[in-house]
DNA sequence: ATCAAATAGTTAACATGATAACTATTTAGC
DNA sequence: GCTAAATAGTTATCATGTTAACTATTTGAT
């Protein structure tokens, strides 16, 4: 019989051995496991959109997605420009020189989902995401 | 067909949720969730131990152990007598007034507890830490 | 017996996340 | 049309973890 307090354990060490590796995988191109998960994202989901946009899909707060992103616009992968519709927001854009790295941090990630992935098949896999999304409400139901 | 991806946005969320939950629950205490953490390891597993232990077996740096201990002696939760037979190491045990607070501790981690669980029996909880281990215990290989 | 390597813990610097409080702008109710 | 509330983003500060480099002590190999 398994304690709840196992999973922590397993949860944090994941997180932090896959982020380990993708800092790793990332570090010849200057890009820290934080910038590469929003890079990534853009890249998968849509070259183009709103720091709000970010905030709300990948789960992070505000904070958390400027800093990335100021830093990612300093070392030239994204572009930020004013909406001339909202001059609030932002339209986030990867530049070229992000487009040509984007197969490698794409790699760099599926190397890390390969490993995880190891022994498990599709079904356990999806039944675990299953579960893991169960946890995950009942405590999004709380957070009222 | 689920994705990677998921399992990192339910997890950091759920890891989240959760040290809201305790932090929110500890405040009358005086006391923060990583040193909750320390704590209840102790109230559990064996009131007295060296760093070392709580490092091993909590899976954390010993830096933060370190921290967290400084400070829960300073709160007066924890003593640290130098070992007479290896003074680098250090005994940790837990004073008169942590066991006083012990059932207060327990219980809001039990809260936790209770409410991740809502509507998962135990054999699907079971399952799902059997696959969080083995997906652990595949990144683990890598870590060399 | 000595000296190199291992071990326990601390300190310093950094990574990555959060919340709170702020600015600037837009929206909506009167 | 105007002011209050909502929204997008930033800044400041804190929480919690990490690694690297350090001190002090112990262990082990010659």
């Amino acid at each position: 019989m398994s304690e709840i307090r196992d999973i922590w354990l397993h949860a944090n060490h994941m997180i932090r051995s896959a982020r380990q590796i993708i800092n790793d995988n990332l570090q010849p191109l200057n890009l820290s496991s934080a910038e590469g998960n929003i890079l990534l994202h853009l890249l998968t989901q849509g070259q183009e959109m709103g720091q709000e946009q970010l905030v709300n899909q990948l789960d992070i707060s505000k904070p958390a997605v400027s800093r990335a992103l100021v830093s990612l616009e300093k070392k030239g992968y994204v572009t930020r420009q004013r909406d001339p519709n909202d001059k609030r927001a932002r339209w986030v854009r990867l530049t070229g020189k992000a487009l040509k790295i984007g197969p490698q941090v794409e790699q760099a990630y599926n190397h890390v989902y390969t490993l995880a992935m190891q022994g498990i098949s599709q079904d356990e896999f999806d039944y675990f995401v299953k579960l893991f999304s169960r946890i995950s409400e009942n405590f999004a139901r709380v957070q009222e």
